[in-house]
Formats: structure tokens, sequence, C-alpha cells
DNA sequence: CCGCATCCGGTGGGATACTG
DNA sequence: CAGTATCCCACCGGATGCGG
């Protein structure tokens, strides 16, 4: 049943505090890159984010919201997300009864640093689009002799 | 495959109550975020971007310096971040051949975005465990019942 | 309308053994 | 030393169907 709880709850080990937030490679910084990355790596879970950025949206239309998405997996990124504290359950006491997800200031704090990287990713994708044609040319050039 | 800003409508009907504390998400930022987690999302593409961070190393000084991986992901990882430009081959012409691998101007470039990551996820991480916690919590005195 | 459970295929990735 | 090839399994994630 509860799968959720089992997945990704690998403890590292615990860093109480580190001057140095953003200068060299250290030790720590990989734990640190694959925490983050195992929470919002997936497939699913930046989109999510980004698309409650503009607002609180109910099941159905964050269904309608992200195309490809299966319920399956919308059902369980949300709850992964819930868990994580970067969105919130909103349940409306009305007569049609109502539920919203929005997103946390923690969520909405992640979703900026995680731009961070679509802004990197915008400025040099063309690069790297370009150096992988240019090792897939001579890839096939080698296995063509 | 990529349609994500194809069905992007007028789905934002319940604006905001929560004005975004961060830069605005575009339509395509999502396909930004996807590209890049598909190239570093990986388990072993950040840590050996790390490593080589300290410098060029060879094959074997990266698989022992990188504790978990196998010989298998090592050369995989290796390659694909060659294709991607992120990291070169270096096939020193010596009498016992030596191979190193070193980090581009572009995978140096990279790492340093991803280090805003490990940065974010530094100041957080507690948060987010506690969030965890207190969610786990609640859902098993929920269960328990 | 909201959400969970089950079945199932594709694949990421570990262990091992072999080649130049 | 620097890889390549094979086996194999866990698990991510899609499709479908059921329960509140």
């Amino acid at each position: 049943m509860k799968d959720f709880k089992a997945v990704r709850t690998d403890v590292r080990r615990t860093v109480a505090e580190t001057p140095s937030a953003c200068a060299q490679w250290g030790d720590r910084d990989a734990d640190f890159i694959r925490e983050i990355l195992d929470l919002v790596g997936d497939k699913w879970s930046v989109a999510l984010l980004g698309i409650l950025d503009g607002g609180a949206l109910r099941y159905s239309d964050l269904a309608a919201a992200v195309p490809g998405i299966s319920q399956r997996m919308l059902t369980l990124t949300l709850k992964q997300l819930q868990r994580d504290g970067f969105v919130r359950r909103i349940s409306h006491a009305e007569v049609p009864p109502r539920v919203e997800y929005g997103l946390t200031t923690l969520g909405a704090s992640l979703l900026s640093a995680v731009l961070g990287l679509a802004g990197w990713s915008a400025e040099n994708q063309v690069l790297v689009r370009r150096s992988q044609a240019e090792f897939d040319a001579d890839n096939a050039a080698e296995g063509d002799a």
C-alpha cells in the first residue's frame, strides 16, 4: 500500500551547518546534489511545481495541465511533493467538496533554484546539441570504416 | 515528445493567492528543465563532474574516487558526458599509454550551475527532512487507527 | 470528481567475466 | 590498465479498473 514511504528514504549522514554554500566542490556537495536530485530528478515533479507556480489547482486541472501524465503518476508525484513539503493539499469544506494543491514557500523556493538550471540549459543547449551531433558523426564514421 | 507547451491553456483560473517569490515560470522552461535533467539527472553524472572538477583523472582513479560505481556505469556515464561535451578524453601518446578524463569549460559551467542546487539543498534539507518525518508520522498514526 | 490498487513492459544499473 | 559484453533484477512509469 503506502509504498511512497519506503521510496527515497535513504538518509545520508547529517550535516549540521556548512559555511560555504556555493563555493568549490566538496565531499558533502555530492550528498546534497544526490539528495535533491532524488527528490526532483524524476519525470514529473518539476513539471508539477512549474504548473502550480501559476496558482493552486485541482486534481483534474492538473491532469489536464500536464499533458502526458497518468493518473497514477499524478497521485504519486503529488504525494511525494507533499511529503517533502513542496506542495500543500488544501481541502475546501464546501458543499461540493473541493481539493486544491498549491505550492508552499519551500516549494516556490525550490522551483526558483531549479529555474537556475533551466537558465543554464537555455543558454547552453545549443552547444550541447552541437557536441552531441559531432560526437555521433565521428562515431558513425568510425563504425563505417 | 516535447508537447509540453502545446496544451498549455487557460488552466489558471484559480489565480495566485501566493505570489511567487521567484522568477516566472514560462512555457519553455519545462523543456529546458527536462533537457538538462535528462542529461544530468542520472545517478552518476554529477558525481563524476564533481570529482573531475579537482583535475583530470585516469579511468582507474575515477573508479576509485567514486565509491559505489561499477565499471559499466563508469564507462557509460563517461561516454555520455563526452557526447554532451562536458568531459574530454585525453589520450596521452606515451610508452605506457595513459588516458585521462578532464572537464571541458562547458562541463565546468554546468557544474557550477548544478552547485546552485547543491546550495539550496544544503540550506533547506533540514526543512525537507522535517516535513517528511511529520508527514510519515501523521500517516502512520492514521493507518494505525 | 478524487484517488488508490493491480498488472505489466521497458530500462537503469549492479555483478561478473572477458579482450586489447 | 582501460575498457567491452552478458546476465539479471529492481523499479519507474503507463494502462486499466475499482472504491469513496
